[in-house]
DNA sequence: CTTAAAACCTGATAAAAATCATTGTTTAGA
DNA sequence: TCTAAACAATGATTTTTATCAGGTTTTAAG
């Protein structure tokens, strides 16, 4: 048994805390690890999942194709998170593709070992219910976020969100360093949009970058401005 | 024991079906019932809720306040579905507003029916979870369209929704008649472009109006409006 | 180190959408 | 049935955003 896969499992489902040892054991027991190049997928949208991923190391974006062929950014997972718990909870074939944004280390966990506990066990059903119904709020914020902020308040949040769930290096620098066209497809925009109000933001010295690297320079003047000042 | 309730809990929460005869008894008693007129509030962000709230008659908005003072309606809920459930089981207080949008009526289901049962029935428990992955998978979709689509595709859209969801009347009209800042609310735009947006559809002979009320006339011109045609 | 590809950046322009102003139309209530 | 308030509609204008086209810089591979 592996005490970092536990330790990830438990932290990044969020819920799995409320299994058993013993269904701990045999989760963590057969799980599988795979070293996931930078670049690279670990599901595409319309596989079948067999199971959920745990991110170890590393960070994932989970990303939908919209109908005039870009990449919406859904959301990023990073050490902690699991990946593909709906589509194996609905068993359904996956609605996103995970895409490696740096070199990671994920495990999988095929989903008997989940579905079985799912069924035996009702305090991590309800723990993985939390969790759920958690997200879904956090989709309603977005879907107001992505319909009422203009471009440049989003772009500004996208910043503040990476910093405050990713941190960053001691030069300040976010740890989490994503291709302007990455920061693009999580704002929803054009990339060449999204460019330009760097620049204007590093004009205005709210954040400085080095080479494709940023950092938050002034957290309050980004802040203020997503809440429309 | 009202017949007309367990069935609207039963279809609504879409999961209570696993509940067992004797809990559905004890929720469907412990109801109440309350009648609501258009334009009335049943629950507000930031309410604490005691409860979750099935709707037996006409049709609620669920939506939520952005900076900018205007409201971002998330979804519609009609004959048969549930209001407040993840405020619920997650105990945190509502992050939407419901208004009625007509006449309604809904029943009040006491929160302890529905943790009670969360806690003691696994197979209620993975419905209601199985249901909210799906929920969740929905919002995903959303949060593209709101992204990658134009204003012009998303009311196209929104049209075709209200058909399939809520249905027409005998002369083709949709039975959920929203007011114009309704529908913008729903497609995240300003008043006057949806009016604006309306008003070319109906030159187009895509929809038709009497009043307020809108009838969808060539339903493949604006499902080839959204993919992009 | 060289070089090609990818990523980044900027300007010019066009398209989409928001805003402001005004008028016409419905609707509900006195 | 009259009237004020709410709603719908449209024009003019400005702002925001996307698109196209062309550069420069960075990166990775030979």
């Amino acid at each position: 048994m592996d005490a970092r896969c536990e330790n990830c499992i438990i932290r990044q489902f969020n819920s799995l805390r409320a299994m058993s040892k013993e269904e701990l054991k045999k989760v963590s027991d057969s799980k599988v690890t795979k070293t996931i190049k930078k670049g690279e997928s670990i599901f595409e949208e319309g596989d079948k999942l067999n199971g959920v991923f745990c991110v170890r190391e590393g960070v994932s974006k989970l990303s939908k194709l919209s109908a005039n062929g870009k990449d919406q950014i859904v959301r990023l997972a990073s050490k902690g998170e699991v990946m593909g718990q709906r589509s194996v909870i609905v068993e359904e074939i996956s609605n996103l593709s995970a895409v490696a944004v740096s070199d990671m280390e994920v495990c999988f966990i095929p989903k008997e070992g989940i579905v079985d506990t799912l069924q035996s066990n009702p305090n991590f059903t309800v723990e993985v219910l939390r969790h759920m119904a958690h997200d879904l709020r956090e989709a309603d914020d977005v879907i107001v976020n992505m319909s009422q902020k203009t471009v440049k308040q989003r772009v500004a949040e996208a910043f503040l969100y990476l910093k405050n769930n990713f941190g960053e290096d001691k030069e300040g620098y976010l740890i989490v360093t994503l291709s302007r066209e990455d920061i693009a497809n999580v704002v929803g925009t054009a990339t060449e949009s999204c460019i330009r109000i760097i620049s204007e933001f590093k004009k205005n010295n709210y954040i400085k970058t080095s080479g494709k690297k940023i950092a938050v320079v002034d957290d309050k003047k980004l802040r203020d401005l997503v809440e429309g000042f």
